[in-house]
DNA sequence: ATTATTATGATCATTTATGATTGTTTTTGA
DNA sequence: TCAAAAACAATCATAAATGATCATAATAAT
């Protein structure tokens, strides 16, 4: 057997085990204990797996570590005030009693807190989002089934069979990566099917997004401009970008850190 | 057992006590004390727990929700020694690779710690079990969706559409609250809501059971006894009770408290 | 075909993990 | 306060895992 083959053999063992023991590549690969144990030295340098006594083991999936968690850190610090802000702007929309539906991400995460306070119906496709109201809220928690993606913080079903449908809302909450002309993007296509899954289970559609989302370009078109009601955003919008938005018939709310707001008529 | 897994096992424990003694994770875990006292030992020089004479305890905030939860606090006490060997047995029927389903209760709740040194498909209908596996191991989760009942800590649906009719593994495990000769039985109707929508959905049907509960009855039938393919139960299981299992053609597996489980009880 | 190079397997000395034993320290409760 | 029990640390023996070395087999280059 070739090196390469059982390099993939024992790659795709190891991420079926906690830990893949050296006798049981030995008799997966028919080959010798020495070989195997080179095998794992080599791909724990290529850091293809970890290298522990005994065997090795997988070297993902991060552990999941809820709302500030490791997986979301590289985003969590950017502008975190400003998200914060945003957010507050978007819970004060709502009022007891009210149903909506939060799609998971950095900015729409920062809505728990003021939500703490509230009493409403909120459904989610997000595990922390939910784990944290549910911990900290009295508000009804309606949960979207299906596999949780530990990267990217959602649940998500591949089939049809989904009570997604079953829930209609006035208003869903929502980020996105970047905002242009074209309309919303984002670059994961799995967070693309989460959205796209909830995108029409509401009559308004309310866009969470700081301003330096107005810089970026994604390769995936999640909807057009005109599909969005209303676009909460900071004070440091440029007016093309202000433009657009009227163009587009887009509701714009700017939202202040000192935690007052300025609504501008699209 | 790796020690890896042990670690996995203890830190996944440690989150659920006040305090770990170091004879429940040697019950949990069989290995010896010594063991055990080293793993803490290393557990606590990497700031994962922090070592308390008797045990360990978790190093995040006291105040913690989670499995042993208020809603629980009522059962959780009753057996817990039984329950968590019914737990570990339940457990050794699954391999590495498996798909499982876990309905929520609190026997099968005490399978995530065995559990969090697997490497597993499961699907639950369960936030708890959900959010403790998600943070405490590598298993992919699958999650129903629907509403979550705080009370009941189980999601639930009240539409057709849902995810649990795409889910169908080799085995399900269960707990129940009472069994007669009429069956398993439950007294919440929620909960036999949530039961019936998932019983379909597997093989094999494994309950799980102390002894207590062939003493119970309650108003409602979940389903007849043929149904199950086995029970897993303690020692205490009366003569009249395993005649009954054996002449509806139910396997009976007995699991075996250790010597430390047994101290533990007391 | 021959040689050089590399991959593999076997052997053995060394290191590491574990469990048992023993003696010491700390806690508990009378 | 003192005695018993529990928890702990230290030590050692054993078994497993590992690393180093060398011999052999496979492969490539000439």
């Amino acid at each position: 057997m070739h090196e390469n083959e059982r390099h993939r053999i024992i790659l795709s063992f190891v991420e079926e085990k906690p830990v893949a023991t050296v006798s049981e590549l030995v008799a997966l690969t028919e080959s010798s204990e020495a070989t195997i144990r080179r095998d794992i030295a080599t791909l724990h340098m290529q850091k293809k797996l970890r290298r522990v006594r005994g065997g090795a083991e997988s070297i993902n999936p991060p552990q999941f570590v809820g709302l500030a968690g490791r997986t979301y850190s590289v985003n969590e610090g950017i502008n975190v005030s400003k998200k914060r802000a945003i957010a507050n702007a978007a819970v004060q929309l709502c009022d007891d009693g009210d149903a909506i539906i939060i799609n998971g991400g950095t900015t729409t995460s920062q809505m728990v807190h003021p939500l703490a306070a509230k009493r409403m119906q909120i459904f989610t496709n997000s595990f922390p989002i939910a784990e944290h109201l549910l911990n900290h809220s009295k508000n009804t928690i309606m949960l979207s089934g299906g596999i949780i993606y530990r990267e990217q913080n959602i649940i998500l079903s591949p089939f049809e069979n989904d009570v997604t449908r079953n829930f209609y809302a006035k208003r869903m909450f929502m980020g996105a990566q970047g905002i242009c002309a074209q309309g919303l993007m984002e670059a994961d296509p799995l967070i693309i099917q989460a959205e796209e899954k909830l995108i029409n289970q509401s009559e308004e559609l309310i866009v969470l997004a700081d301003s330096s989302k107005f810089k970026v370009r994604s390769s995936l078109i999640l909807c057009a401009l005109e599909r969005i009601t209303k676009i909460i955003t900071d004070d440091s919008i440029r007016d093309e970008d202000r433009t657009m938005l009227e163009d587009a018939g887009v509701d714009l709310i700017i939202a202040k850190e000192t935690a007052q707001m300025q609504q501008v008529a699209g």
